[in-house]
DNA sequence: TCCGACACCTGAAGCGCTTCAAGTCAAACC
DNA sequence: GGTTTGACTTGAAGCGCTTCAGGTGTCGGA
């Protein structure tokens, strides 16, 4: 009789990591930190089973942290969602801010990305053996690192 | 007379930091991990000098290491490159495994660029208290969710 | 000549996970 | 009924840095 008791909706660890894109040992590593509150266990095998609200929190910790969000930053938007509208402001700044900053890395990633391609490409000129390219592509490696900032 | 006997273009930690992109305890730990081989030292001093070769190097694994690139793969890198020509076509393809690895990253990354610019539409639409607004940016954002990969 | 100020040094500890080692529980096969 | 399998548990160690604590070397000014 395993777990009678249980909710039908509660996810093992597996399926909580699965949904949420966490691995299981960041999900134990997040409880034991104190981001998730206490998570229930099945009585019997002790084994961890997120209920619907747990879940929630962890799918919304998931998206914020896989956007560059710190744990401080979680731990602030926790601290504000259990305020209520009465923090909406600072909700919306929140999530504003971290959007600002993502978007400066996209950018910045980008380059990175053209770095990486022409650099691909002037290995592959000189696997050919075709000079001209390779000294284009150099020429692009260069032009593409002068536009980094750091 | 300080470090009479270096040449000119030898950068300090802090040059070689603020060139590279790198802090200056992460030099410090490549060192130490010996990704870097041994930089040479001030003789009076004990502080590092890093000379032209070894900033270039440095230079180099800046941008892999901004594209992503783990530490494993930097070693795979210079390995390569003490190799020279001769392994041109596995630098090619470490580049290029390397650019698809990032672009892929990128797509997902602006995938949570929009959930955070709907998540501040959310709680702004809730700070004026337009729920026509608010129910709009919901909708947006379980949208955008929908399209998370992990 | 002494005094800060500052850049740098090393070694150790902390952070956010990840990995590993050793053990428990429950369903399933022989 | 044992035993294997597989998901899970905890605690400890490792990774890639980052931060901190305590100390040294160099310089410019009083």
């Amino acid at each position: 009789m395993p777990a009678t008791r249980q909710h039908a909706e509660d996810l093992t660890i597996q399926e909580m990591a699965r949904r949420s894109g966490f691995a299981e040992s960041t999900l134990r590593y997040y409880e034991k930190i104190g981001l998730l509150g206490r998570v229930a266990r099945d009585e019997s095998s002790g084994h961890r089973r997120y209920g619907p609200a747990v879940a929630e929190r962890v799918q919304a910790l998931s998206c914020l942290r896989s956007a560059g969000m710190t744990v401080t930053g979680m731990r602030r938007y926790l601290e504000l969602l259990a305020l209520g509208d009465a923090a909406a402001a600072e909700q919306r700044d929140l999530f504003a801010a971290q959007a600002e900053t993502l978007a400066a890395d996209i950018e910045q990633l980008q380059l990175r990305l053209a770095y990486l391609r022409h650099k691909a490409e002037l290995w592959d000129a000189r696997v050919r053996g075709d000079a001209a390219a390779e000294q284009q592509a150099v020429e692009e490696v260069t032009r593409v690192i002068d536009r980094f900032t750091y």
